[in-house]
DNA sequence: ATTTATTTTTAGATTTGTCTAAAAATAAAT
DNA sequence: ATTTATTTTTAGACAAATCTAAAAATAAAT
C-alpha cells in the first residue's frame, strides 16, 4: 500500500519522464511537487528501497517496471474521475484537476473498472490525454488534440469524442466519422470559427461547437 | 481545513453523540476510531482549540453547533457516495463502506451538490440512513428500515426507496405509493417472504423482491 | 470513608513527510 | 586544469498523529 505522498512522487516521475528523457533529475522532481530537493531524494530512497524507482546517487532516476505500472494506474484513475467529472457532473474541463487530484487516490480496484464501464470505457480524457487501460496499457499512446487546434493542410486519425449524446453520435454517423478516421484539415475561417476539413475524400465543413469535441491524434 | 484524521473524529463524535447521549467518552471514542485513549485525548485537545468539540478534563466532550456542520457535511458526502456506488456502479449495498469512509475525505463543495443532483437528490443512503441536504440539515431525523424488517401490526411512513428505475416508479405509481404514504404490516409469510400490507386502507401483497425496496420510518 | 478498580491524562518516544543549512559531488567557465 | 557555479546529498530539526508506560482523577465496592 502506497500513501498518497509516494503515489505523488510516482506520478511525477512518470510524467517528467515522458517530458523530458529517461532519467528524472532531484531538482527538477522538486519544482513539479512544490517541494525541496532534500525531501525528494528522501522520498527517491524510499521507493528505491520498494523497488519502484532506479536511483543512483547524483544520477537522477528512472522507474522500474513495477513503479511504472503503478504510476499508469494512478494515471488511469485520474483521467477516468476527469471523464466522470466533465461527463457526469457538468463540471468544465478547465476546473476538474484539482478533484480529479484527489480522486486518484481512492484505493479500490473495483470501483475504477466499475467506474470504466459506467463511462463506457473512454480512451481519452477532456484535454485528450489517453486513459489506460485496466491493465496499465495505453492503447493510445500520445496526448490527441481537439480538430480545432490543428492548422491547415495538418491531417491525423479520429481518437474520440468529448459528447457521449445520442445526437452527436448520429451526426457522426451521418459523416461516416468514426474512431480511426483519418482528417485532414482544408481551410480556417476565423470569422466563425468554422473548419474545412477532408474526410474520406470529401470536404465537409464543421462549426467550432463540433471541432472542438472531435479529438485528433497527429501523424 | 481539517485533516481526514479530524474529520474522523468529528464523525464519530457525532454518531456516538446519537447512538448514546450527548457526552462523548474518551474510551468509547477510542474504541470506535481504533485508536488508544491517549491518542483521543491529544485529538480532542486539538479539535477543542479550533472550537468544534467543547470538553472538559474527564468529563467526555460534545460537538459545537460548528463541529456538527462539519460532521454532517461529511455523512452528507458518505451517504451520497454510497447511494452513487450502488445506483450506478453496481456496488451491494454491504460492500460500499470501505471505499465511501475514502470518498467522504474529498474536499469539493461543488463535486458534492453536483453528484447529489446528478442522483436526484436522494433522502435516504442504501441502508436506510438519512441524506442530510446541503445545509447540513436531516429532513429525516431517524434511520428507516426496508418494508421487509417491520413486524406484523407495525407501520411506518414512507421515505425511500433504493431502486431508481422507471420500471419500479410505475410500480409504486399503481399502488398509489409516494414520500409520505402510510403503510402498516397485515401479515408476513415465511415461505414465500411474501408481506401482506394495508395502503389507503386496501390490502396488498408484496414479494420480498419489493418490500426490500421500499424504505419505511416507524412512528 | 477508605480502598480498589476504572478511566483519563500526561510525559516521552516513534514514524512520516517535510524543512533549513552545510557539505559533497558534478558540471560549467575561464 | 583550476576555479566557480550548480546540483544533490547529508545531518539535524520540526509538526502531525500515533504509541507505551506511568501518574492523576473519577467511579465503584467494601
Amino acid at each position: 500500500m502506497l500513501t498518497q505522498s509516494e503515489e505523488n512522487y510516482l506520478k511525477a516521475v512518470y510524467t517528467l519522464s515522458e517530458e523530458f528523457g529517461e532519467s528524472v533529475s532531484t531538482n527538477l522532481l522538486a519544482e513539479k511537487i512544490e517541494s525541496k530537493p532534500s525531501s525528494v531524494t528522501d522520498m527517491i530512497k524510499k521507493l528505491s528501497e520498494k523497488d519502484l524507482i532506479s536511483y543512483q546517487k547524483y544520477q537522477g532516476c528512472t522507474l522500474t517496471e513495477e513503479g511504472r505500472k503503478k504510476a499508469l494506474l494512478i494515471i488511469r484513475k485520474h483521467r477516468l474521475w476527469e471523464v466522470f467529472l466533465v461527463e457526469k457532473l457538468k463540471f468544465g474541463w478547465e476546473e476538474v484537476h484539482e478533484v480529479a487530484e484527489q480522486l486518484e487516490h481512492i484505493q479500490s480496484i473495483k470501483l475504477t473498472n466499475q467506474l470504466d464501464d459506467f463511462l463506457d470505457n473512454p480512451k481519452i480524457d477532456p484535454h485528450g490525454d489517453p486513459i489506460p487501460d485496466r491493465n496499465g496499457v495505453l492503447s493510445v499512446s500520445k496526448k490527441s488534440v481537439s480538430l480545432s487546434e490543428l492548422g491547415i493542410k495538418e491531417k491525423g486519425l479520429v481518437v474520440g469524442v468529448e459528447d457521449g449524446s445520442l445526437d452527436f453520435f448520429n451526426f457522426l454517423n451521418r459523416y461516416e466519422i468514426g474512431l480511426g478516421t483519418e482528417i485532414s484539415v482544408v481551410e480556417k475561417f476565423s470569422f466563425d470559427k468554422s473548419i474545412l476539413v477532408k474526410i474520406n475524400n470529401k470536404e465537409v465543413s464543421f462549426s467550432s461547437l463540433v471541432s472542438n469535441k472531435i479529438f485528433i491524434q497527429v501523424q
